[in-house]
Formats: C-alpha cells, sequence, structure tokens
RNA sequence: UGCCCGAUAGUGUAAUGGAAGCACAUGUGACUUUGACUCAUAGGGUCCAGGUUCGAACCCUGGUCGGGCAACCA
C-alpha cells in the first residue's frame, strides 16, 4: 500500500509527507517509524492519551509500527507498578505495540559504549565539580558561562576515569560525564550538559549491574535511534533540547531521527501533571490514582468515560504548537455522544418519595418489558416490575408549577409513569416541616404502557421504580475536580485549596432491580438523570454506582 | 534584560497567496413516552502597525502579548 500522499490531519503529518516524498524522490525507503515512551513513575493521563493517539494513530495511518518504550533510566523514580499499569491503559485506549515493547535499559551497553565513543572523540569528559560549582560555570541565560576546569584533560585521562565511574571507585554525585560543547551556547542545554551520573539505585531490569545510568538528553536519542525512530514526537518543553538530540546522534555519527514537538493537552477545571497528581493521591485528597475526579486514564475508566470519547477527544483537539486549554465540556460532549449511543437504559430515583397508587390493588404485581435504547431494537428490553407503590425522583413533585416545561406532579395534575400507566395526583402528605413525605395518586387502567385509548396528552413523563422491588445502592455523584478553569492560574495560591468539595457527593438510591446484576464498569443511562456505571466495588449484595456525567443541560425549575 | 516557540469566534481547530469554515459552548424554535437524542436557526473571529502583491490569516519588517529554557528528573 502507497504510504505517502495521505492527506494531513496536522502539521506533523505535513513534516512526514514532505519526508516520505523526498525519501522516495531520493530512492530511499519510505517507512513511517513512531514510539510512545513512558518513564514507568506514575500513571497515565489523558494529556498522555494525546501522545498515544498521536504517535500510534501516525503509525497506523502510514502503515508503519509504533513501539512502546519504557523511558527506565532513572532507576529511582520508576516501579514495576506503573509497567503494569501504562500497559493496560494503552490497550484500553485501543492501541496494539504487537511485539514492540521495549526498554531503555536493554541499551545500557551501547550507551556506554557511545559514551566511550565521545570521550575518545573528545565530545565528553568527567567533570568533578559539584552541582553547586558547575551551575556557576553554566551561567545565567543572559550571559555566557565559563569553562570548567578539567574540560581540556586527555581523552585516556577521562577514559580511565569514566571507567572508574562505572566500576563504583567513585562516591554518588562525585562526578558526572558531561558533553563537551559550548559554555557560552545561548541554548542553556548545549553548555556541557550531564551524559552520566553515579546512582547506587537497583534497577527493576538490570538489578545492581549499574551504578551509572544515562541522562534523558543521552539516552533519548540513542534508543530512538537505535530503533529506527523516524519521527520522535515529544511535548514542547522538549524544543530546546533538540540541538542536544542532534548534537549527540551527529557526534555519534548514528542514524538520526527527527524529532517534532508539540503542544500538550491541557483541560479546564483539572490538572495535568504527574507531580501535582501524585500531591494530591499523597495527601490524600483523592482516593488514590484511580479516583473517579482524576484525569488519569483509570480515573476516567472508573468514572465510566469511554476510550472511544477519549480518541474522538484527541482527534478534535488536534497537533499543532499552540499552547491552549481545551474546555472540559468538549471531552464531556464527546463521552455523551459515545455513552448516548451505547448505554442501555435504566430507571433510577436519587431523591425518592413514595407515591401511593390508591386505585391499584395492593397485592398485584405486573411487569413492563421496557426497551433497553429507544433508538436501537438491538440492544432488547428488559423487564420492569410495578405495583402500587412507587418511587418517584423528589424534583418530579412540586405545589405550585413555576413554568410550563414542568414534567412532574402537582395536586390534580396527570403524568406518564414512564412505559406504564398515566397517573393523577390525588393529595400529598407533608411533615411537620413542610418536606413531602408521600403523594397519593390514582391511574387509568386503560392506559397500560403509557397512552390512554382517548388520546389525551400528558405534558409529562417521569421515572419511577416499585417500591418493593428496589434495590438500594450508592451513588458517587462526582464533578469536577476544581472550581477554576485554571487551578493554577494564580501562581501565589495552593491549587489544592482550589478542589471542588462538591466533586464527590454521596448518596443512596433507588434502582430498577434488574441493576443489581450489573458487572462492574457496565454503564448504563438512568433516564432523565445521567450517565452512570458500576463501581469496581460493586456487588449484587451492596450496589455502588458512579454517576459519569448528567445529561446535557441541567434542570431548571 | 539572552535564546527558543507561539498568536484565527468564549474554547479547540481548518483554510499552506484566491469566497475565513468546522466542532464544542451559548441563544431561539421544532420534535419527543428521557427537560436526553435528533433537526432547524442565530450571534460571534484572523493581536497591532507598516510593507510586498491584482489579491495576505498565510510572505517581509517592526512592535505587543503569552509560553518554555539555567536537575547529577523525564
Amino acid at each position: 500500500m502507497k504510504i505517502i500522499n495521505k492527506p494531513s490531519d496536522n502539521f506533523i503529518h505535513d513534516i512526514i509527507n514532505a519526508d516520505l516524498a523526498a525519501d522516495l524522490a531520493a530512492g530511499k525507503r519510505t517507512e513511517v517509524v513512531t514510539r510512545f515512551p513512558p518513564e514507568p513513575n506514575g500513571y497515565l493521563h489523558i494529556g498522555h492519551a494525546k501522545a498515544i493517539c498521536l504517535d500510534f494513530g501516525t503509525a497506523e495511518k502510514y502503515n508503519g509500527r509504533c513501539h512502546l518504550r519504557f523511558d527506565d533510566t532513572n532507576p529511582e523514580a520508576e516501579d514495576e507498578e506503573y509497567v503494569q499499569a501504562i500497559q493496560k491503559d494503552i490497550k484500553w485506549l485501543g492501541f496494539d505495540w504487537g511485539d514492540h515493547v521495549y526498554w531503555a535499559s536493554n541499551y545500557f551497553d551501547t550507551m556506554y559504549e557511545y559514551a566511550v565513543r565521545l570521550i575518545k572523540k573528545g565530545k565528553a569528559y568527567v567533570c568533578e565539580l559539584t552541582q553547586e560549582e558547575f551551575k556557576n560555570h553554566r551561567g545565567v541565560p543572559t550571559e555566557p558561562g565559563t569553562e570548567p576546569p578539567g574540560r581540556d584533560r586527555s581523552a585516556e585521562e577521562n577514559l580511565e576515569l569514566f571507567e572508574k565511574m562505572k566500576d563504583g571507585e567513585f562516591e554518588d554525585g562525585s562526578c558526572v560525564l558531561r558533553a563537551r560543547i559550548d559554555m557560552t551556547s545561548p541554548n542553556l542545554h548545549m553548555r556541557d550538559p550531564a551524559l552520566y551520573r553515579i546512582k547506587r539505585a537497583t534497577h527493576h531490569n538490570t538489578g545492581d549491574k549499574w551504578c551509572i545510568y544515562p541522562m534523558y538528553d543521552f539516552a533519548h536519542c540513542i534508543e530512538d535511534s537505535i530503533e529506527g525512530v523516524t519521527h520522535s514526537m515529544c511535548t514542547l518543553e522538549f524544543e530546546v533540547h533538540r540541538p542536544l538530540y542532534d548534537w549527540i546522534l551527529q557526534e555519534l555519527d548514528v542514524f538520526q531521527p527527527q524529532q517534532i514537538e508539540f503542544s500538550r493537552l491541557n483541560l479546564t477545571y483539572t490538572v495535568m501533571s504527574k507531580r501535582k497528581l501524585l500531591e494530591l493521591v499523597n495527601e490524600k485528597l483523592v482516593n488514590g490514582w484511580d479516583d473517579p475526579r482524576m484525569p488519569t486514564l483509570c480515573g476516567m475508566r472508573r468514572r465510566g468515560f469511554t476510550p472511544e470519547a477519549i480518541r474522538k477527544l484527541c482527534g478534535i483537539v488536534g497537533a499543532t504548537k499552540v499552547e491552549s486549554i481545551s474546555e472540559v465540556e468538549l471531552l464531556e460532549s464527546c463521552v455523551r455522544d459515545d455513552l448516548n449511543e451505547t448505554s442501555p437504559r435504566a430507571m433510577a430515583v436519587i431523591d425518592p418519595i413514595k407515591v401511593i397508587i390508591e386505585n391499584y390493588p395492593a397485592d398485584l404485581v405486573e411487569t413492563f418489558d421496557l426497551p433497553n435504547h429507544p433508538k436501537k431494537e438491538e440492544l432488547g428490553t428488559r423487564t420492569v416490575p410495578f405495583s402500587r407503590e412507587l418511587w418517584i425522583d423528589a424534583m418530579d413533585y412540586t405545589d405550585v408549577p413555576l413554568n410550563n416545561k414542568y414534567k412532574g406532579f402537582a395536586p390534580g395534575r396527570e403524568v406518564r409513569l414512564r412505559g406504564a400507566y398515566l397517573a393523577t395526583c390525588a393529595a400529598v402528605e407533608k411533615d411537620s416541616d413542610g418536606n413531602v413525605i408521600s403523594i397519593t395518586c390514582t391511574y387509568d387502567p386503560d392506559s397500560k404502557g403509557g397512552s390512554a385509548p382517548d388520546g389525551r396528552k400528558v405534558k409529562g413523563t417521569i421515572h419511577w421504580v416499585s417500591a418493593q422491588h428496589a434495590v438500594d445502592a450508592e451513588i458517587r455523584n462526582y464533578d469536577r475536580l476544581f472550581t477554576e478553569e485554571n487551578p493554577l492560574a494564580n501562581k501565589e495560591a495552593d491549587f489544592k485549596d482550589l478542589i471542588n468539595p462538591d466533586a464527590l457527593q454521596i448518596t443512596t438510591a433507588k434502582l430498577e432491580p434488574g441493576l443489581a446484576q450489573a458487572k462492574p464498569g457496565d454503564r448504563y443511562q438512568f433516564e432523565r438523570v445521567g450517565y452512570f456505571c458500576a463501581d469496581l466495588d460493586h456487588t449484587e449484595a451492596a450496589p455502588i454506582f458512579n454517576r459519569t456525567l448528567t445529561l446535557r443541560a441541567p434542570r431548571k425549575v
């Protein structure tokens, strides 16, 4: 299949199209290889989803391949737990790396050889300055730095010192290997950056084999090069690292991938940095990485968001170099759009009040087969019991309707009990404080199914649950994590003070009985309320449902 | 006061020298056995100033504003 002349979705594909055309013209092999390179030091969030969609999506588009590569060059931060979680989340999102899973740590031998090569060329040296001392030599952005002592040592000496570093003859932090580039460069990253540091830490993959570990700048370009990555996409903050990326590979004279930077995904009412999310977890402001309020993929999964919706969002926001904050409404729209199509309907009463149907036989139970989806017959039907006493939602009763959009009961008012009968409110019983305790009504036995033989119309259709059959459930109502669109906008303030106290509100509800059999993760639309999914901890005996999102347009009565 | 990057409706994103579109959000209306969905409809935009050109969101010059960069993190 021809892989050039694919329509462009973004500036990155423009670049790839041009590269492929040039390769073709030069008679070279045309190929696209990308990679997603997480450090296994935390959970993936929706910002990573954007990168994943770009990396895997681009490879798919050009019939190339995308590698999953764990960038495990800092053993102190990394953990096997994250390795498993990252793989699970990528698969959940719908992408597959096939056999192409790699580890930076598998290239440690090659990296060491490459470092030796640089030393031999006089392009790297062992520097014994402390961090603080080197900082003084590096200087500040507005002034050139100065060359540190020992910079002009012979290659032989450096080779010997570097070998001693590797052999553990020096203390942690006593020296580093530096690239010998230009201490006066206007780009701080080119002022003799560190390539290797000494760190006695057990690596999850290489154990105690190494006591020196390569820095990101040295490791990443080499990883890309070894794997034959053609287009190495990363976020904007690495733009100033690109000259170094290119310098290292040129000095090494090895295959040179192209680094392309794009802007991170930001969403309103949340934060997207691993460090800040970790703070929320550590300070127990949320219940772990998979708290449904979190923008992590595992949190969103538990919340009930779908991978399809997240992928759709990533497609819509695209890839540019503009630093932007997308409105969370866009994500929510993608989620509702998908859930509306796919989730079966059910009835659940969140804020129950009792309805007694005076003229309905006390011992009668009828069942109704209601469609699971109003527009998709193929989703089938479920059986819902109906009896003399029902639960309806408190919002569906009022003494005096405030406007003509009101759908519920009011004294003398007839409404449709969804899928069952028309019923007219006869009386209401209140406690001494004026709170509604119960409503009595009469039903029209000829309106079975919800329509009257005389064809009369009713204003509203409300949902209900048979009281004697209702299943009690815990409902976790989730909302936005922060009260501010951009919790980080005020640099003086602590973003953690801006957490929305109402982002989780736990209530109990009356569910139609079939819902108890839901399996953890099953998604539903509770009609007229919102989208919900059975929580990870849900059981038939103790049902728990998470509110994914309310339906659009909050009720204004 | 160094270097790098960016700037198109409220938000995100197209238009690559030839009619400024789309989506979300918002307003109005229709439909509805979900105040959902669906459908129709409205408002609203090229940071500023010059220049090149028959023609500029796009090219050039100068500003303005926003972001990034001074870990032995990635």
